[in-house]
DNA sequence: TTCTTTTTATGGCGGCCACTCAAAAAAAAC
DNA sequence: GTTTTTTTTGAGTGGCCGCCATAAAAAGAA
């Protein structure tokens, strides 16, 4: 009946992903986004509406390929506490390895901290992703409670939310100028930290 | 000889650290600092150069500030691990303190994480300024170590990132919404993790 | 071909951006 | 009071911002 688009949906998300977290709302213009995409004004209001619903768009593909990513991983362990470890090492080798990801900072953190007093919907978006995330880490952590990983009287939750901080700050770290190895290192003391919360057994 | 400039630079850098920390560099116009430092364009730019030079003296006046609170805590403390610890803990309190500070985050990582890829200046110096943190961590526990508080095997840098890094992850924690006992259990068990490390005696 | 429908390219909207400058105002020196 | 020197002021700079209207172009359906 009519003309099909001649680009890709999921495609130019995918790509706005890629300019969104490697430089930011802010620091992203239109401009930057029509060339990223590929496409015309006419074209990605068409598409998307307007810069920020494009952007929570993105985020929202982020967060769903930063999760599919987490569980796809946790598939491989029968210990969920080594596979936790394990996903801590694998960030900082992921991270420290030669540039290709747009950005080495998680991008729900990097809006958090930029839509935070500037954006109120973007802070609220990052916001709840990061309260999913830490139900997900829960949701983990007890089912290594129920296995007799963890010590019967480990509060999953705040174990959960110790978790969450240690990747915030170890992804935050790795924007730093830091060798591949002093990351490593980072990732595995990180990871050790749960060794804390094992059980005796 | 001449007419004293009416307003006082260091009130007006200090007002300039509170909205830049509040907003960031890309979130605050002009137009905001203005208002802020309560001073006209022609007497901002003849005090500070420009937005960025600015900017860069208000991360500069942050990054000194925070140190001397650093300093000035473990002053107090005979046990560097002790005040350390205290320390963590002293952060996430304030942190879940009523709104008082423009922001719960670290405004030296807002920068890091922002400035990259966008602004390299500022990313460059966001950069050198967490270097010269982590070498006063490496100082601190080398410190302790020499008084027998750490395992002569422990690697005083590399635990002075860890250090950071944790420091990093509870301070993007702050910006969640998190309850005052939900931040606070966060940094006891984040200053739990420097047991670990103890000398055993 | 003709009719529809949608994508394209383009130019431009009002508005805010960081920034400048000339003139007015203010305070010390004499 | 006058001069000298500096600050303050605020309108104004060009340019980019996010966004939109228009119309030409393209591609299926009839």
């Amino acid at each position: 009946m009519s003309r099909p688009p001649s680009y890709d949906r999921e495609t130019a998300l995918e790509k706005a992903v890629g300019l969104f977290w490697h430089k930011g709302y802010h620091g992203s213009s239109m401009k930057q986004v029509e060339q990223a995409l590929d496409m015309r004004p006419g074209s990605i209001y068409a598409a998307f509406g307007s810069k920020d619903e494009l952007f929570s768009e993105a985020l929202a593909r982020y967060t769903k390929e930063a999760g599919e990513d987490l569980a796809s991983h946790m598939a491989g362990y029968a210990s969920v506490i080594e596979g936790l470890q394990s996903f801590l090492q694998k960030i900082a080798r992921d991270c420290s390895a030669s540039e290709q990801a747009p950005a080495r900072a998680c991008m729900i953190v990097k809006t958090l901290l930029e839509a935070n007093n500037t954006h109120g919907a973007l802070y609220a978006q990052a916001n709840s992703v990061l309260s999913a995330i830490e139900d997900a880490f829960t949701a983990l952590l007890e089912k290594a409670q129920r296995q007799g990983e963890l010590t019967p009287r480990t509060d999953c939750r705040r174990l959960a939310r110790l978790l969450q901080g240690q990747l915030m700050g170890l992804r935050s770290m790795a924007e730093r100028n830091l060798s591949a190895t002093e990351l490593e290192q980072l990732g595995q003391d990180m990871s050790a930290v749960l060794e804390r919360y094992r059980a005796e057994n």
